[in-house]
DNA sequence: TGTATATTACTGACTAGTCAGTCACAATGC
DNA sequence: GCATTGTGACTGACTAGTCAGTAATATACA
C-alpha cells in the first residue's frame, strides 16, 4: 500500500495538522479511487488509506461522498482551463502546420500519465449521473478545447496552408483521436495489445503528422496564395 | 419505469414460464442498466424488474452478478464479431473511396442507437476489472475491426488513390472518432450541447468525407498511377 | 376428457455482509 | 485551559445471493 512512511510511528505526519493541505490530498486519492472504480465502486475507506488520513477526515472537509466527488472533477475542471490559457499563446508569424505541431505536441503532454485516463473514465462512465457538473465540464473544458482547436486549423485554412474543411469537425476529429489513444495505450485498456509497442512520445508524433497531412491543402487547391 | 405492458396485470406476462427467452430479456435489461450505472452502481433488482422477473429467476440463469456482467459483454463481443464478418463482403473493382465510403457508412450505423453507447461505456469504464474479458474483447473485436479497416486503407494506398500512411493508424484514428462522435451526440454527454444541432445522419457523413479526404493522395504524389 | 401426480420455472421474504456517514473521544497547538 | 483538527468504532440503510414455498405445465391413468 501506499500509506503513511515507515517513520509515522515517531512523528505520526497522519495528525500533524494541515488543514492546508489535506482537501489536496483528499482529493488526489478519490481521483485515484473514483477514476480505478466508478463512483459507486470506490469506497470512502480506500481512499482515507490513501490520502494517509481516517475515514472521518474525508467528512470533516466534504459533506458527502457525492460532493468529493463534484470536487475532484470541479477540480480538474480548473486545472484543464488553466492549461487551455496557457497554450493559446503566441503564434507568431509561425505556419499553421507548425504551430498546429507545437499546440497538438503540448495538448498531448498534458495528457500523459495515468490521471488523465482516470478522468477520462470518469467523464464517460460517471457524469451523465451528475448533470449539472456535465454541463459545466461540457462548456467550461470540452468547448473551449474545441473552440481553441478549430480557431488554430481556421487561421491555417485562412492562410491557405489547410484544405477548407469544418474546423469544428477537425477539432473534433483530432481531440477523439489524442484521448482514445491516451485511453488505449493504459495496459488494462481492451486496445493495450494492439499498440503496445509503439513508445508513447513516438505516438503522439504519429498522431501529430498524420492529421497535419490529413490537413495540408492540396497543391491543387493553393489557387488562392501566392 | 419501462417495465410490462399494461395488460401485464390481466395476462400477468411476468409468471408466464418461458426458459427458452428468459436469458435474453435478462441480458437486454443487464446492458440496459450496467450500462446505466456501471457495474457497481446497477441492482440486481432493477435489472430483475426491467426484465420482468423476479431478482430470484436472474440467479437461476446466472450464478453471481458478475458471470451476468460477463455474459453480457459476451454476447455483444459475438454480436460485434458478426456485425464484421458481414461487412468484409465485396469490394469488387470498387474504388478504394467508394469502398471506404460504404464501409464507414455501414460501421456508422451499426453503432446507432443507446445500445452502443453503453456498450462502450462498459469498455471503457469497467473492462480493466475483468481482464480476461478484456483480453478476449481486445482480440476479438478492437484488434479485428482494426484490421479489416486497416486493410481498407492499404488497398487504397494500393490503388494510388490514398497517401501512404501508416493504415493501422489509420484505423484507430477513424475508429476514435466514430465512437466519440457517438458518445458526444447522446443528450447526457458533456459535448453534447455543441454538436446537438447535427442531426446524426449528417454526422456520419460529414466524417466519412472528412476521413476519405484526409487520406486522399496528393495530386503531386499521385506519380505511380496512370 | 377430466383429474391426480410429478416436474420444472419462478417468486419474494429473508440472511449475511458491506459501506456511507456519525459521534464520542483523543491529540495537537496556542 | 480550550479551540481546532483528527480518529475509528459504531449505526443504519441498502443489496447480493438464498431457499422454502407457489404456480404453471407435463405426464399418467381413468
Amino acid at each position: 500500500m501506499t500509506i503513511a512512511d515507515p517513520d509515522s510511528a515517531t512523528t505520526d505526519h497522519r495528525r500533524r495538522r494541515d488543514p492546508e493541505s489535506r482537501p489536496q490530498q483528499i482529493l488526489d486519492a478519490a481521483l485515484e479511487v473514483f477514476g480505478e472504480h466508478g463512483f459507486a465502486g470506490a469506497r470512502t475507506d480506500d481512499i482515507a488509506t490513501k490520502a494517509g488520513v481516517a475515514k472521518g477526515t474525508i467528512f470533516l472537509y466534504f459533506p458527502t461522498k457525492d460532493d468529493l466527488f463534484k470536487a475532484v472533477v470541479r477540480r480538474e475542471i480548473v486545472a484543464r482551463i488553466e492549461d487551455a490559457e496557457q497554450r493559446r499563446a503566441d503564434a507568431g508569424d509561425m505556419s499553421a502546420r507548425d504551430f498546429l505541431r507545437i499546440f497538438l505536441t503540448n495538448y498531448y503532454a498534458t495528457t500523459q500519465g495515468t490521471h488523465a485516463l482516470r478522468m477520462l473514465r470518469l467523464v464517460m462512465g460517471e457524469l451523465h449521473k451528475h448533470p449539472e457538473l456535465a454541463r459545466f465540464y461540457g462548456t467550461e473544458v470540452i468547448a473551449r478545447a474545441w473552440t481553441l482547436l478549430s480557431s488554430v486549423v481556421q487561421r491555417g485554412i485562412e492562410r491557405g496552408e489547410f484544405r477548407p474543411v469544418d474546423p469544428m469537425l477537425a477539432a473534433r476529429c483530432i481531440t477523439s483521436a489524442f484521448l482514445m489513444h491516451r485511453a488505449w495505450s493504459e495496459p488494462s485498456s481492451p486496445g493495450f495489445p494492439m499498440i503496445s509497442h509503439i513508445d508513447s512520445a513516438q505516438l503522439g508524433n504519429d498522431l501529430v503528422e498524420f492529421f497535419i497531412d490529413s490537413l495540408a491543402a492540396h497543391p491543387a487547391d493553393r489557387s488562392h496564395t501566392p
